[in-house]
DNA sequence: CTGAAAGCGCTAACAG
DNA sequence: CTGTTAGCGCTTTCAG
């Protein structure tokens, strides 16, 4: 026995049944709104857990045999960025229709974190996974799907498993973006972006290419693609103060972006969000067909940077 | 009996015993990494898991009694509002540290949604909450906090209880704004904001009216002091195409407000969600100490809106 | 309408 | 080094 344990922990039905008189069972019925039980007993059992404080115990409850566990868990890669920030937010609202609780989890970019946290989940019985992923591997989820785990990843496919998926429609996005500079007569078109291991941006870049192969890129480019909300922000930082700046569209909408007149490949999280937690509910629901593929259209909203038409003809100096 | 029963669920950790020819309570050892486990014991065992696909339920484990749980519950007005994602960020960030994890859920500023979310939360039995209220009511949480129920307030003191509770120095902070614009020789200063029952505004808001009691407010205001993020880009919506804007200065730092030179009231939103992860781990940690208040600094920040001066003279025509 | 018994998956205690 | 027993808090049979 430990020495200075509290002396008591939280009331248990045992114990509310003991102050009410009744059996567990009973108690349990009242505290769970089933019916057939008197009025008189529903009361005092009532009673006594207000003077207990009592509250159920949905861990117990949800670790019987069969019973489903009412919570899912998603990873991202960094809460505090709005674009995750309003997945998640869509997520959280499909899913409280259906009485499901969200488990949420930072990776940080990181695909061992990320592994370390989707583990924890699936250890923690959620009982679907949605996933922003950084990884380049995911066979350990095809044992998980197997054995009837849903898993839905968002923004970006996995690598080498099926699963559902929903995406932008990065490729058409990018090729809008492209195509509106040259409509505004730029043959210079610098793109930004990481060149990382990310799908997402590889897609992007891929219609990048694509569009611009048969342009000249020596001189200063005289309109910029950037390929994400931080990057088009980290443009807008770096071009304050210049006299004659590019035109640029940016792909993902931010806040802002309309008072400082930026043109950008517009999507729209929540709804992904919301979308994805379709997927997974389909799936909790029983839904047993093939993976399925989402494609979220974009759209490109003109506010002025993207409209700045190309300088008539290539002076090199001011 | 239902009719159609998915064949097999999860494997336990009985089947993962069974078929490495061991107990229980050896597979229990070797999975959870205990000593004393013979290497070629062990070996069986952690083939037969991976065979399986077994992972431990970290639910039941949990279920044992006098196990503390390992998830936190946070309750937040809107996750995807950045100022609240960075407050969950700081939060997670420390709580990682101490291998909890965060389940998170928004209440839209609804009361009594608030309210429904954390006796979710603590039937889930987290081991402490974590919440950004709304609510004017928290007498229900007195009987959890004598329960022994960490609970902390971020942002928004409790209306009714005393708690731990985390705020920024709002007083402090709108007083500096008006001070700073009262330096530009402004005396007609307007405030913006929602007239809630928040006491974050509410502060905010007698500061502001301490400050000017003494101006004369018929006229135009000739400088602006917003009261969040919100209602700062909101006013700077609306100001957009006047030639000749009112100064400004916004509490609340936000992403871009270096871009459009908003001279705002900054403070650090990750931090104060560390120190409120903080306050709860010291009480898991067996703290048992009279409720504690920490105040968070802020700081302005002049970026070029506050410190517009004020017009020569009262020229109330162009 | 109410209750007794069994058991969910796991681990602490206590033997061997 | 390994196994047995009991029990966490709850709900589900199945009987009263």
């Amino acid at each position: 026995m430990k020495p200075d344990e509290p002396v008591l922990g939280r009331p248990t039905l045992r114990q509310v049944a003991a102050l009410s008189g009744v059996s567990l069972k009973t108690a349990s019925r009242v505290l769970n709104g089933e019916q057939y039980v008197a009025e008189a007993t529903a009361a005092k059992v009532h009673a006594a857990a207000a003077q207990l404080g009592f509250r159920l115990n949905v861990i117990a409850r949800e670790l019987r045999a069969g019973a489903r566990s009412t919570s899912v868990g998603l990873i991202i890669g960094d809460l505090s960025n709005p674009f995750y920030s309003r997945i998640a937010r869509g997520i959280e609202r499909r899913l409280r229709a259906e009485g499901l609780q969200l488990i949420t989890a930072s990776s940080d970019e990181d695909p061992e974190l990320e592994h370390t946290l989707v583990s924890g989940m699936l250890e923690r019985r959620v009982s679907a996974m949605l996933i922003v992923t950084s990884a380049t591997d995911h066979a350990y989820l095809e044992v998980e799907r197997r054995l009837g785990m849903p898993v839905a990843f968002i923004d970006r496919p996995p690598a080498d498993i099926v699963a559902d998926t929903i995406v932008l429609d990065n490729t058409a996005g990018a090729r809008e973006a492209v195509e509106h500079l040259l409509r505004q007569k730029h043959r210079r078109i610098g793109l930004v972006g990481d060149l990382s291991r990310l799908t997402t941006h590889r897609e992007r870049f891929a219609a990048f290419e694509n569009a611009m192969t048969v342009l000249d890129l020596v001189p200063a480019p005289t309109a910029l693609f950037t390929t994400n909300n931080r990057i088009t922000i980290g443009a807008l930082r770096a071009l304050r103060d210049r006299p004659d700046p590019p035109a640029l569209v940016g792909f993902d909408d931010f806040d802002l972006a309309d008072l400082l007149g930026v043109t950008v490949i517009a999507h729209d999280p929540e709804r992904m969000g919301e979308l994805a937690a379709e997927l997974v509910v389909d799936r909790i629901h029983g839904e047993q067909g093939p993976a399925r593929q989402v494609l979220l259209p974009t759209r490109l909203v003109q506010r002025g940077s993207g409209e700045r038409s190309a300088p008539r003809r290539a002076t090199s100096r001011a």
